[in-house]
DNA sequence: TGTCTCGTTGAGACCAAGTATCATGTCTGA
DNA sequence: TCAGACATGATACTTGGTCTCAACGAGACA
């Protein structure tokens, strides 16, 4: 489910245009190496028009190509996406994102669930931290 | 920590002054009874204007009298909050928020810096769902 | 072949949230 | 009492995103 060809594919079963804006757009996207902002495939896209940058990244958000990513300093960034719901850890020093197997919260969600009578329906966690060779590098720079 | 002389108190401590307008801003903060958004402040609050209400929340933010509210639509609320870090239970469909007692991934994040080698900073966690009374309010109307 | 229809496009207007600027006002401590 | 730091608020600006609308283009159909 990640290139081209394959997401060209999804769309049209579903009753969408495989027009050229939305092939640039789609290629821009997948071409991204790690997370990316609307404004990045703005850029790399000449050819597509503002809105239909937003729409398509919009269309591949519900269709489960790319999924959401919000940083630290709260910009939302989107990032190619293989697996279904699942989170992230984000290193702050150098950016990479690792993304986690699950969701690591179901159990807690079934207690709180449990507990309140909520009926949970969506959460949203992002985790932030340094990675290892960021660390390392931070050690070797402080010697 | 939650009426106006202790934020007053709070504030001056800590070397601010405590201004008209700053009253202003923190009585309309304090006398919202649920979350709320800087836009609500800001009508409640003739006589500050629109950049001292900003500035304002984020000193109670960085404080502590309040806390950040994402909510499931994407926008930022606030909520004057007594304990240290917590998340949020939010019922979408009347608004009511509930706050979780502690930090409920404290384990998941301990985990995560084993396996991986993450230093983990911070991170971001709300949850969504109905509260029993909107549930059993939507149950009555089906019958 | 022409023509209808409907999804799509993109320029640009618009909007919401928040920040930057800056002249002015107000404390406060020497 | 004066200098300098702090605080204010009108307003301009920025960022991120949606809305509008005229025009386009690919079938479907006659
Ligand atoms: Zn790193
Ligand atoms: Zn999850
Ligand atoms: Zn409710
Ligand atoms: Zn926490």
């Amino acid at each position: 489910m990640s290139d081209l060809e394959n997401v060209s594919l999804k769309l049209e079963a579903l009753g969408y245009r495989v027009t050229p804006s939305r092939r640039a757009v789609i290629a821009a996207v997948l071409q991204q190496s790690d997370h990316f902002s609307v404004d990045d495939v703005l850029h790399r896209c000449r050819g597509a028009g503002r809105a239909t940058v937003f729409r398509t990244i919009r269309l591949l958000t519900d269709l489960g190509v790319v999924c959401r990513l919000l940083l630290a300093d709260g910009s939302l960034h989107y990032r190619v996406s293989q697996r279904g719901h699942h989170h992230h850890l984000v290193c702050t020093a150098c950016g990479t994102v690792r993304d986690l197997d699950q969701c690591a919260i179901s159990d807690l969600m079934r207690e709180l669930s449990d507990a309140y009578g909520y009926e949970i329906e969506g959460h949203w966690l992002e985790l932030y931290g340094r990675c290892s060779a960021c660390r390392s590098a931070v050690a070797a720079e402080a010697r």
